[in-house]
RNA sequence: CGGGGUGUAGCGUAGCCCGGUUAUCGCGCCACGUUUGGGACGUGGAGGCCGCAGGUUCGAAUCCUGCCACCCCGACCA
């Protein structure tokens, strides 16, 4: 990362750009908005989908596959679908290349499809579509299947992790017998986000309702979890929404009931995205790079030998080697960098650039005195600590690295967070502090315009659990029962 | 899609206004040697159709025209 360009530089979208290039995560591929994840990255990502995966599967839901490619008719099956997504589309028009006599390709004109295929942006319609066949009775409810899978949005901007063109995600569809039931799911899939991103990634989040004109393209309610970076920003880390009926309608997916009557599907969809991966980042990340939470990293510490010559090195790879085996039996990443053709020195800025938690260095002295050297990632702090302690003190670590972290970006979300009263005031703040604001809002569409074309702060949502209070609205002064959490947002 | 900016080695750049030897510097890369407890040093070396296509000129990285790509700011958005 450049020397002089630090986090509370202005420029944050350069410095975030920087880290995730330099730290190995990830690079623009030079095809329009799509990027690369480079295997480091990956494996990171690899982290959450196991820990998710497991999360849904240990509430009933299954996995499955749909295709890619989506007819364009079912799109215009679902009128306010269509909206949220026809600006955004990649569509294949052709299915096949012919030579161009010029050393290229071209697009055979006479290939053309007789209906186009949209690449999906998300996979509602299609799933939709085969529900229908699926579903007869109440016997086949509820159904619930997530799936793995790329998708793509032909946004204006991209931007790494956060925005690309293609991106991994997941995505459940869930049909129920019931409203209540459905209400429920949505409910219960929001709080697995929320505990997923807490516990495993250490970053809080406010888990809230969108208003109407932040509501997914379709739904009757969505519910978010949304958390807050280190330059203030907004991130919206994962949805979960309930889609009523509208779907079945759409796509005449009905069940026959207990009493023998027939009605249209509940349903539900939700999704987290590798926009998680640029959440982690630039929720612990500091000036040397990033950070990682224990849970996620894929190293979770990294032994750095120390030595000047052959003899010195099988010395202290003997020692290096017995610790890494005892962590391992503790269930404890560990990486031993034995590698000749890098300096301790160099060894120690790259992991430090790339984030692992913990560092254990052993040279020849340490071998001589029974110690070793440990640095937090976390702290920034070394100590030297007994060999015979390692592997007690490394494992509480694990856990206390985990929870630093979390209670790190908590607090720092707590000094960002205000209450104000007046529109003057919200105006001075977001110009100043930024971060989360509290506010009384009228519920109003207009309104809701109004603020976000005057200041860009959107209403990332009306928080589950914040206690009801009567107020007036700061703009409109009409009476509101809650206040509402604004922010500016990536 | 509007407004602004930038394209020179793998990366970051100087040169461009005011055309003129072999295109500058740093990092990285390769070889050899000395090094190794916080990004080592020395010596030598490789690597460029100066974004692309035209034009002006004896001569173009430099001037002109067109195109393309990327970045930033808006609008849009997980």
């Amino acid at each position: 990362m450049a020397k002089n360009l630090t986090k509370r530089s202005e420029d944050y979208s350069k410095w975030y750009n920087e880290l995730v290039i330099n730290a190995d995560l990830a690079e623009n591929s030079g095809v329009r908005g799509c990027m690369v994840i480079k295997p480091y990255g990956f494996s990171i990502w690899e982290k959450m989908q196991v820990e998710l995966d497991r999360m849904f599967k240990e509430t009933g839901h299954q996995n499955a596959y749909f295709p890619l490619f989506i007819p364009k008719s079912y799109f215009s099956k679902e009128a306010s679908h269509v909206d949220g997504f026809a600006k955004e589309c990649a569509i294949v028009t052709h299915y096949r290349l012919r030579e161009d006599g010029k050393g290229g390709v071209e697009v055979d004109p006479d290939a053309k499809l007789e209906e186009e295929l949209i690449v999906r942006p998300t996979s509602e319609t299609i799933i939709w579509d085969t529900y229908r066949k699926w579903i007869q009775s109440y016997r086949d409810l509820p159904l619930l299947i997530n799936q793995w899978a790329n998708v793509v949005r032909w946004e204006m901007r991209t931007r790494l992790f956060l925005r690309t063109t293609e991106f991994l995600w997941q995505e459940g569809h869930t049909a129920h017998a019931t409203k209540q039931e459905a209400i429920e799911e949505t409910e219960q899939m929001v709080n697995i986000y929320a505990e997923f991103v807490e516990d495993y990634m250490a970053v809080p989040v406010i888990k809230g309702l969108k208003t109407e004109s932040e509501r997914f393209a379709g739904a009757e309610e969505t519910y978010c979890i949304e958390a807050l970076m280190q330059d203030g920003k907004a991130l919206q880390a994962g949805t979960s929404h309930f889609l009523g009926q509208n779907f079945a309608k759409a796509f005449d997916v009905k069940f026959t009931a207990k009493d023998g009557k027939q009605d249209y599907v509940w349903a539900t969809s939700w999704g987290v995205s590798t926009r998680l991966m640029g959440a982690l980042i630039m929720t612990h990340s500091d000036d040397k790079g990033l950070v990682l939470p224990p849970k996620l990293a894929p190293d979770q510490v990294v032994i750095v030998p120390i030595y000047r010559n052959d003899e010195q090195f099988e010395l202290v790879s003997k020692v290096a080697k017995e610790v890494m085996k005892e962590l391992r039996t503790k269930g404890v990443r560990v990486k031993f960098d034995n590698r000749d053709t890098y300096k301790p020195g160099w060894k120690f800025n790259d992991y430090e650039l790339k984030g692992v938690p913990v560092r254990l260095a052993i040279g020849p002295r340490d071998v001589e005195n029974g110690t070793l050297e440990l640095a937090r990632r976390d702290t920034l702090t070394k100590e030297f600590i007994s060999r015979d302690d390692v592997v007690s003190i490394v494992v509480d670590l694990m856990d206390e690295i985990q929870k630093n972290l979390y209670n790190k970006a908590a607090s720092f979300r707590t000094e960002k967070t205000t209450e104000v009263v007046t529109y003057d005031e919200f105006k001075e703040l977001l110009n100043t502090k930024g971060g989360f604001i509290l506010a009384h809002w009228d519920g109003t569409a207009e309104t809701e315009k109004l603020i976000k074309k005057e200041t860009k702060a959107t209403i990332r949502c009306i928080p589950l659990d914040s206690k009801l209070e009567k107020g007036t609205c700061m703009v409109s002064g009409k009476p509101s029962n809650q206040k509402v959490l604004f922010a500016k947002a990536y």
